[in-house]
DNA sequence: AGTTACTTGCGATTGTGAACACAAGTACAA
DNA sequence: TTGTACTTGTGTTCACAATCGCAAGTAACT
């Protein structure tokens, strides 16, 4: 089984693992089991082995997962080199919250623009970014930035997406609640936080 | 096929559906056909029916759904009776962000209470919402608020998970990086922005 | 060298959900 | 009342992913 497509739900595990080793690594550990790597992010062990088991062997039998090497080999799989830049649309509260957070870094991005429409924004300095005028997207093609993070009001994010695609960006991650249509060769990921949310009470039997 | 158990990923598009819906009404639609739906979300018609199949039938063959008697099926479905409060603890950025988004309201959810440590922030109202030290967390069950979202440190996540198990609350939205252990009748739902925006570079071709 | 305890890698099995295809119901026009 | 165009509801098929189970590899101790 050496070699074989790479299910979709494998990929959506990655970062979690990579989460787990980063943090492992960080508390000064140098290997990790499946068995601990599993408690550690409350998954199961078997399913860890198997999502590594399709891109080849890891580990060493009787002793686990050297975490160095094995965080190099995800993030070679989910292409994540180092130093990644994301643009950010949209610095309302939520693209705020999304340049102050943190937790970008393990992945090795950084949000390296911010644009906005409203002249109040345009020119102040978030976290040592400047913000720009949207009306600047083009140039990102020029800056080598091809991941964008939609965070404007759900009326324009289409438009944002059409701007982006024109200006040669391949991925984004959009937290406007709506679809968004874009040509094949650009993936969307859509985050609705209340969506998540709605779905809890279900979850909860009898109030 | 009229009773039948319902698949998690079913109960997972429904809060998409209701999105849909509400929009849609509020474009002063009465009445949309799978078809429609399906095209406005961004999904598969024939998803969208086998979804309401599992729950009985709403629609009427050559006409399609009626809106508003949908809309409140779903919210049945789903427990999402009008007015459902949620606790938040942790207003730093990302908090201050939940606050003021207002994308809970057609859910029915507001935000109606905030808690935080820092002594700068506790006693400041943010969206007519005082923030309040984490130490009243436990009047939460008297103020019959069981649903409560988590945005502190990392660090602290799992400490306030269990504070908040012992004040009464029975779901949990978390967006601290980390897996929180709490008692089976309590569901955790855990979302990082961050793995989303990784696993980005993998679906997008040749840099 | 033999024994024990541990851990990986992965084939095989089971479970679950996506996708399909179509029968049957509805509306409306002629 | 017949025909056409449309749409739902769902049994069936197919695809994929979760789970299991175990052979084989490793280390450490005696």
């Amino acid at each position: 089984m050496r070699y074989h497509r790479i299910p979709d739900e494998t990929i959506r595990r990655l970062p979690l693992y990579l989460r787990g080793l980063t943090f492992l690594s960080e508390e000064g550990r140098t290997s990790v089991s499946s068995h601990n790597l599993a408690d550690f992010l409350g998954v199961n062990a078997w399913q860890i082995r198997k999502d590594f088991s399709y891109f080849g062997a890891f580990g060493t039998p009787g002793v686990g997962y050297k975490i160095e090497k094995l965080e190099k080999q995800v993030k070679k799989i989910l292409r994540l080199n180092a130093g990644k830049k994301a643009a950010l649309v949209g610095v309302g509260n939520l693209g705020s919250a999304v340049m102050a957070y943190a937790g970008f870094g393990i992945y090795g991005f950084t949000v390296a623009a911010a644009f906005d429409t409203s002249p109040k924004k345009i020119g102040r300095k978030v976290n040592n970014i400047r913000i720009e005028n949207v009306s600047n997207l083009q140039t990102l093609k020029k800056r080598r930035i091809n991941i964008a993070i939609i965070a404007v009001p759900r009326d324009f994010a289409q438009e944002t997406a059409d701007t982006l695609v024109k200006a040669g960006v391949r991925g984004i991650l959009n937290f406007s609640p709506r679809h968004i249509t874009v040509p094949k060769k650009v993936k969307v990921i859509t985050i609705d936080i209340a969506m998540d949310l709605a779905r809890l009470p279900y979850y909860m039997p009898a109030n």
